[in-house]
RNA sequence: GCAUCCGUAGUCUAAUGGAUAGAACGGAGGCCUCCGACGCCUUUAAUGCAGGUUCGAUUCCUGUCGGAUGCACCA
């Protein structure tokens, strides 16, 4: 189905041609000026200089051509050459009934789906995930929702951090507190336990107490990379604790993703391709790309067109030892092999621009993707307190992103039991599913490039441009549907009709630009598209709730009308929160 | 030092080169015998600075000031 701006603009480009212009000046656009007009093109001012001819006149023509308009109700030229748009009403309702027919609401499929990596999350294991975890996840999670819907195969990976130096670390930590383990006995040659010799509250103190101590002790650190170094040689032993080690963390992240509705397709790491690496440094050096620099292995990726400075892409430090930049490329390699992808999305930190430019140009250079594979980087800003520094807790750590979603549903919690009479154990639910919209829409609301400030009290309220706000509207509507169902409606048998009202043709306006905007949001990898789209939906729909009676409205047919409308904008609602990667409960 | 990104009301945030820069919070005021007032309506206030391109610039270009970040053996 096409977009509604698209079929007014060759309304518009029809008129400018007939007129005698040329029809490439018909774009038409939502208004900016809601008080003048609903939609509007510019394209005579555009024309006045190709024409020699005053903007106002050029207008004045295509207005006449379009007085007969089916399209349009109202055409008007105005000073100094706008055309101020009025759409009639009946087009509109034909729009959006075919819209509520529609399963996607009129949004076109791709006319080729691609299939699509989504590599975000940047979880390491047997670290607990902190705020820092939270923007990747919330927006990779939100990215891949988005293309799934909008037709494409997407397959999100997690791609964990589980086989560098921390992982000697751990092992190492873990061997001081019991070294009677079998697992540190080169002689054994039995079955390993099944059953990990740690939970996962030991080990999240592992980690830190062995990092800590290899910065200031040298022997300490060795005994860690001797461990690394036994691990990835494939020592039996440290094979099967970090085995052990990645099933404990493994379901400890997924119980934190999940609470955030954050679910992966892929739970593949570094280590997936460590048998790799060999092959590709192999196909680096032979391919004459990779040369020695300073004792590493490196790959120019510098080019004429550079202004600012591009270090080489280096494949191998000097002491032999692979780097992020090895299992990246790596994984690129992998992932061409097993599911050959058009498209490749990385959802980073910011601060790894330059990174990213690196390892594509260097994947680009070595042919590890072929020219029509994209490789596209979305790097988000930083998460700040509301002093404008990166998020603390209030002594001055990083806070886990565990206690900060607990801290939110305690919020929400407070929040909905001062506010409303309802059953504990329901208003724990309703709780829990407001405080992710409430984190979620926070984060998403803001363009992912730039910092924003967490302000529980903010994201967290009723008011204002929140993900509360937004469950309101909806729970709202759910309100009166079920009412009208109580009342013997049905919902499978109402239609739409013509709008009413001002704010029911407001409302109409809104939903039909449903399909543009989705559209927009995918390729533009802009999830903070959709969240201005529905607050600006909820808004027209709480405005019309304010000026038509529903219920009350006594002539039938009209009255189904606007629950038809009610409920293809709840409709639209939640397909719009579900691609945020949140719900709403029925009531709360 | 070099480079990249970003500077919009008190705060937070939006705008393919188009009209009087759009919202939110906060401030001021109004609306519940009526479908959920966690709502609606009114009002207050902003493009860091200086140039340039253009009929027209928050947007493009140059300079400048301010902030964040990066600059090969971390990830």
């Amino acid at each position: 189905m096409k977009k509604l701006l698209d079929l007014l603009t060759e309304e518009m480009q029809r008129a400018f041609e007939d007129a005698g212009y040329n029809r490439e000046l018909g774009r038409v656009t939502v208004s900016n000026r809601p008080d003048l007009c609903e939609y509007q093109c510019n394209g005579a001012m555009a024309g006045a200089k190709q024409y020699k001819k005053a903007p106002i006149m050029i207008a004045g023509d295509v207005a006449a051509k379009l007085a007969e308009s089916q399209v349009f109700s109202e055409v008007v030229a105005v000073a100094p050459g706008f055309l101020n748009l009025k759409l009639s009403e009946e087009f509109l309702l034909q729009f959006v009934k075919e819209m509520r027919a529609d399963e996607k609401f009129g949004l076109e499929r791709p006319a080729n789906p691609k299939k699509i990596i989504i590599d975000y999350g940047g979880a390491n294991v047997a670290k607990p995930l902190h705020v820092g975890h939270i923007r990747s996840a919330v927006i990779g999670e939100s990215l891949k929702r988005i293309n799934r819907y909008v037709g494409h195969e997407v397959i999100g990976d997690v791609h964990l951090g589980d086989w560098g130096l921390q992982m000697g670390l751990v092992i190492t930590g873990i061997q001081d507190r019991q070294p009677e383990l079998v697992y540190f006995d080169d002689h054994f040659t039995g079955e390993y336990p099944t059953e990990a010799p740690f939970t996962i509250s030991e080990l999240e103190e592992i980690y830190p107490a062995a990092s800590a101590r290899s910065k200031e002790d040298a022997a300490y650190k060795a005994r860690a990379m001797e461990a690394t170094f036994k691990l990835q040689s494939g020592v039996r032993g440290y094979r099967a604790l970090w085995r052990h080690i990645m099933n404990v963390s493994i379901a400890d992240l997924k119980k934190n993703y999940g609470s955030l509705n954050v679910e992966f397709d892929l739970w593949k790491g570094e280590s997936d391709v460590h048998d790799l690496i060999p092959e590709m440094v192999d196909y680096m050096k032979k391919g004459g790309y990779a040369y020695i620099s300073d004792g590493a292995l490196v790959v120019d990726v510098k080019e004429e067109t550079d202004t600012k400075e591009m270090p080489p892409c280096m494949i191998l430090k000097s002491d032999g030892a692979s780097l992020y930049n090895t299992t990246d490329l790596a994984t690129i390699m992998e992932r061409v092999k097993l599911y050959d992808p058009d498209e490749i999305i990385y959802v980073t930190d910011k601060r790894q621009d330059l990174y990213f430019e690196q390892v594509f140009r260097c994947a680009r250079k070595t042919k590890l993707v072929d020219a029509d594979t994209e490789l596209k980087w979305i790097g988000f800003g930083t998460m700040n307190g509301k002093d404008g520094k990166p998020f603390k807790t209030r002594d001055g750590g990083v806070m886990r992103l565990e206690n900060l979603i607990w801290e939110t549903k305690e919020e929400m919690y407070r929040k909905i039991r001062e506010g409303r009479q309802m059953p504990e154990e329901e208003a724990r639910d309703v709780a829990e599913l407001v405080a992710v919209s409430a984190l979620k829409y926070g984060d998403l609301s803001n363009q992912a490039a730039k910092d924003y400030i967490f302000d529980i009290d903010r994201f967290t309220s009723f008011e204002g441009d929140t993900g509360p706000y937004i469950l309101y509207t909806i729970v709202r509507i759910k309100s009166i549907l079920s009412k009208y169902i109580e009342q013997g409606g049905d919902l499978e048998k109402v239609t739409l009709t013509t709008a009413q009202n001002e704010s029911s043709k407001g409302l109409m306006m809104q939903l039909s630009q449903f399909n543009a905007m989705m559209q927009n949001a995918c390729e533009e990898l802009a999830p903070h598209k959709v969240c201005a789209y529905i607050y600006d939906l909820a808004n027209a729909l709480n405005h019309f709730y304010h000026e038509t009676p529903i219920l009350n409205n006594d002539n039938e047919e009209e009255r189904n009308g606007l629950i038809a409308l009610l409920v293809l904008t709840r409709d639209v609602l939640e397909t719009c929160i579900d691609v945020l990667g949140f719900r709403a409960p029925e009531r709360m």
